[in-house]
DNA sequence: ATACTTAGTTGTACAGTCCAACTTATTTAG
DNA sequence: CTAAATAAGTTGGACTGTACAACTAAGTAT
């Protein structure tokens, strides 16, 4: 371990430990040779698929030097530095390469970075959570679609069970009061099949017509000419407002008790 | 710049990009020697004095190999993987030294990273937000509250501007609908203090009959025996609930507009 | 034609905010 | 000692949006 007088920099001297500038090893060339940790990013992509509610996930390689050979891990890897412009560029990578989509919802999620959560030493990861359209994805071979609910939290490679919890956590926060879940829908569909999927993110019963007019009032989807034909009553055929930002509602669904 | 094989992991390749193990650089022995990007955390601390919103700023040191010298940044600095066992403690420590403060409301803001923020280099930084109450502030020479308002985007260093921006953001539509404020607030304070608070952050005025009761049926005060005496009728004294997270309110006071 | 099913609407009850006016408790001025 | 001033705290009606349940509408299956 170099930099043995990096401990120096950390207590309150002027100027020490402030901004990205001094306090760490930094000799009079400004070198700044002193370990870093290792640097990842991970993407939660979540789609509906069956009715259920499901993450991708990829298969862990195996080998001697691999840490967690084979376990399912949270699709991701190190930041690139030659060739990621930033953080945001490197998880759309990533969302690419295994899941073919390349322009869906994707917003920070967090990150999570300590001296124990890869045997390879202290490491950060950037994690980011994606919402694709279930027509949408196009795998790669080691990556599967695994319906959330079974219990992830011990079984994925490093903290990622946790990252995951944290993914899910915030994404039903979120469906509770915007209309996020429009960016899990197809390009056409029906405000019944919307409500179904708030009502599968959510895992309880909405109320229809306070869930009509509070998506219609939102004014975030339009209707389109066509209707869904089926065994029963058409319905009426919407698509997503297009450049319409997420829309925050300020009541809850009925809520849980 | 070592490791030429690295890109070759970024492919599709099975097992390749996958987690953080493999596909960047990483020979036959493991050694994972490929550039880092530089890693930091930075605090955006919030407090209320003289009746405003303000931040805790730091100049940053003068020299030639410094980056923005003299510069006004958000306190924070390089992790330290010999003395910070996570992220969140890394946070906590630096909070602590600038502020003296150790158990506030600490909350992870995000992440900002990319090759072009800092001139020495790829670097990211894990952001947190903390809100401590105005008597409770202890600084270090180089550290200076500075109201918000004025246009820091442009002056601070690096992109400390953006995350503040996007701390202040937060900050707001938190407070829109949770019990945020409450942290900002001394050991003991009043309704129409807090109300204070609350109009301060959101820069509006808010009604006062219906504040009250939203803040009392969130049940995150509760009264001590004391009132508060003045030139007019005393008002009842409160203080937090022990142990009590933030309440998220449904719905906001009178919007604006 | 009739039953069945799902889409979509309507109406009443209720909860919480908005707004404005009101009461209450204290200090200060005369 | 009373009256004015001021801020704390309460009350009630208008309004908004949800909860719940019953209803109508439009198609298929038999």
């Amino acid at each position: 371990m170099r930099g043995k007088d990096r401990t120096q920099g950390s207590g309150q001297g002027s100027g020490q430990g402030s901004g990205q500038g001094s306090g760490q090893g930094l000799g009079k060339s400004g070198h700044l040779d002193f370990p870093r940790p290792l640097t990842t990013v991970d993407v939660v992509i979540f789609a509906i698929l069956d009715d259920r509610l499901q993450v991708l996930l990829v298969q862990r390689p195996a080998g001697e030097d691999e840490p967690f050979p084979l376990s399912l891990a949270l699709p991701g890897g190190f930041v690139d530095v030659a060739k990621d412009r930033d953080l945001a560029a490197c998880a759309a990578r990533k969302l690419k390469e295994k899941s073919g989509v390349s322009s869906p919802y994707l917003e920070q999620l967090g990150s999570w970075g300590s001296a124990t959560r890869d045997p390879r030493g202290w490491s950060a990861t950037h994690a980011y959570f994606a919402l694709i359209p279930p027509d949408a994805s196009v795998l790669t071979s080691d990556a599967r679609w695994c319906p959330i609910g079974a219990g992830f939290k011990e079984k994925l490679a490093f903290d990622h069970g946790e990252i995951l919890a944290s993914a899910i956590q915030r994404l039903r926060n979120k469906v509770e009061y915007t209309s996020l879940p429009a960016y899990l829908m197809p390009a056409e569909f029906t405000l019944p099949d919307l409500q179904r999927v708030y009502e599968i993110v959510l895992d309880r019963p909405l109320e229809k017509s306070a869930f009509r007019t509070r998506i219609l009032s939102a004014d975030m989807i339009e209707p389109v000419a066509n209707m869904r034909r089926g065994p029963n009553r058409p319905a009426q055929l919407y698509r997503l407002r297009k450049g319409r930002d997420p829309v925050y509602f300020v009541r809850t669904f009925n809520p849980p008790e």
